[in-house]
DNA sequence: AACAACCTCCGACATCTGTAGGATTCAGTG
DNA sequence: CACTGAATCCTACAGATGTCGGAGGTTGTT
């Protein structure tokens, strides 16, 4: 039925804004990207695995209201459906820091990232990642204006 | 299932957790932050000038449902109830980011912090601040096995 | 065919959140 | 003291989530 709520299916990637998921809803997800497509009772145990048990009909709902919102599919061609994952892990954490940002930074990436460097207890390679990532920036974009919204 | 959510009255600093704020709660807590200390007619004309006309009853509902949780306190001395925030703004910044950190990105700082270098809009100044906190991190830290805060 | 296992579908109920109306109480003014 | 305007308190209701139970359809096996 369409279920319009998140019309997340424009098709200029960066129109593409997941909503925040609950953590009942996010936990079947991570399993999904875990296994990238599966029946019901997969997910289960997967959830399972990550610590948390659940009956096989909860899952079965959480799983449908994922698709309701358009975040999973659901191949009914063979008798026990198979769910797989619409949006990459990658785009929901993109959105999701996009959303703390906004709803916590007031915007200010900076002040997001030095928390982090200053609270995360980064790994030497994480040190190094940034700090290339950083002179990249630096070198050759700042002004740059990268349109988005 | 108990539903103790929220004993965060412990008193040791950081013992305490600020749990996930839906959207309005973290509107009004956002205004008090603003205020320091306000009845609910400011608190509401302040959520107001922040975009977001609400009844003056609703902001009062919330406001006690942040007493309930713990992040507002509720001097009751007066006639109108003044409010003011428990929690301050870099400590739910903090758990904000640490819960994001936990249930999105596997606890993996370095990964936030890449994508926040890559995806925010860093401003020169921002950059820097960043460089350098990396690096100090970077001379002081690496082998020292860096005692939690 | 009859049965057991497994699935899906539908319905349910509790909690949390958004939002607010109505009743009640209180303080200041003729 | 009676009235008025403001503030508080209580109640409500709808939508989202967490969590399942039970009815009823499929399928493989005896």
């Amino acid at each position: 039925m369409v279920s319009m709520a998140y019309n997340c299916r424009t098709m200029t990637k960066s129109t593409i804004q997941t909503r925040h998921l609950a953590d009942g809803e996010l936990r079947v997800l991570q399993a999904l990207w875990a296994l990238g497509s599966a029946p019901v009772r997969d997910v289960q145990a997967e959830v399972a695995a990550a610590g948390h048990e659940l009956a096989y009909n909860t899952v079965q709902t959480v799983l449908s209201r994922l698709v309701e919102k358009g975040l999973v599919a659901c191949d009914k061609s063979s008798a026990a459906h198979r769910f797989s994952p619409l949006v990459t892990k990658e785009r929901f954490r993109k959105d999701r820091v996009r959303e703390l940002l906004q709803k916590v930074f007031d915007g200010a990436s900076g002040g997001l990232a030095l928390q982090l460097v200053k609270q995360g207890k980064l790994s030497e390679e994480e040190i190094d990642g940034l700090q290339e990532a950083l002179d990249d920036l630096k070198k050759k974009g700042v002004k740059r204006k990268r349109r988005v919204r």
